[in-house]
DNA sequence: TACTGGATTCACT
DNA sequence: GTGAATCCAGTAA
């Protein structure tokens, strides 16, 4: 089990979102497999980087952190920038609880609900409070498909999840 | 300064 | 399947 180099994350928005699937993220000792994802980067309308804002400048100045915003006044969502000199991040949407998980984290919200997760983990670097490790974990079927839940999003397939995990958020398993 | 709507979730029908 | 909860970032003026 060892932490993944920061320079995982350099990578192409894309390619990151799929890697990540089946790794493990470790928060405030909690830990879940990643069983979906989705890649949000700067040509992408849905994305809070298809403009810069002081928002969304973490997105553009660093990869390799955690973003954290509050959605509908209610939810917290948890994303890792991505891409060195260029805006993106990865959305975890699910987990799949392995250790001190009480709550359920089939979901973006979810997730940062049971694992404790607020604005104060926002722009912390990962490897710190955040954790994301590689346990040997190869999936097996990464399944693909357009963005759900999003009015504006685009219809190239850019979410990656564990196709047949229970823990993957409700709709399209 | 004021207004609008959202990368969600859950209760209810 | 539908709608409410809730509040802040972004935008317009």
């Amino acid at each position: 089990m060892k932490a993944l180099p920061h320079s995982f994350f350099a990578s192409d928005t894309v390619e990151v979102a799929q890697r990540l699937v089946g790794k493990v993220l470790v928060v405030h000792g909690m830990k879940g497999r990643i069983v979906e994802t989705e890649a949000y980067r700067e040509n992408d309308p849905a994305s809070h980087c298809f403009r810069r804002t002081a928002r969304s400048a973490l997105m553009f100045d660093t990869y390799g952190h955690a973003y954290v915003y509050l959605i509908y006044g209610m939810y917290h969502c948890l994303n890792v920038t991505t891409e060195r000199n260029k805006g993106g991040a990865v959305l975890i949407r699910a987990l799949e609880p392995l250790e001190s998980i009480t709550g359920k984290c089939d979901g973006p919200g979810k997730l940062c609900r049971s694992l404790k997760i607020g604005l104060s983990l926002n722009g912390q670097k990962i490897g710190d409070t955040v954790r994301i490790l590689d346990d040997g974990f190869v999936p097996s079927t990464i399944e693909t498909s357009a963005r759900i839940g999003i009015t504006k999003a685009t219809d190239v397939p850019w979410r990656f999840f564990l196709k047949g995990n229970p823990y993957v958020s409700r709709g399209k398993r």
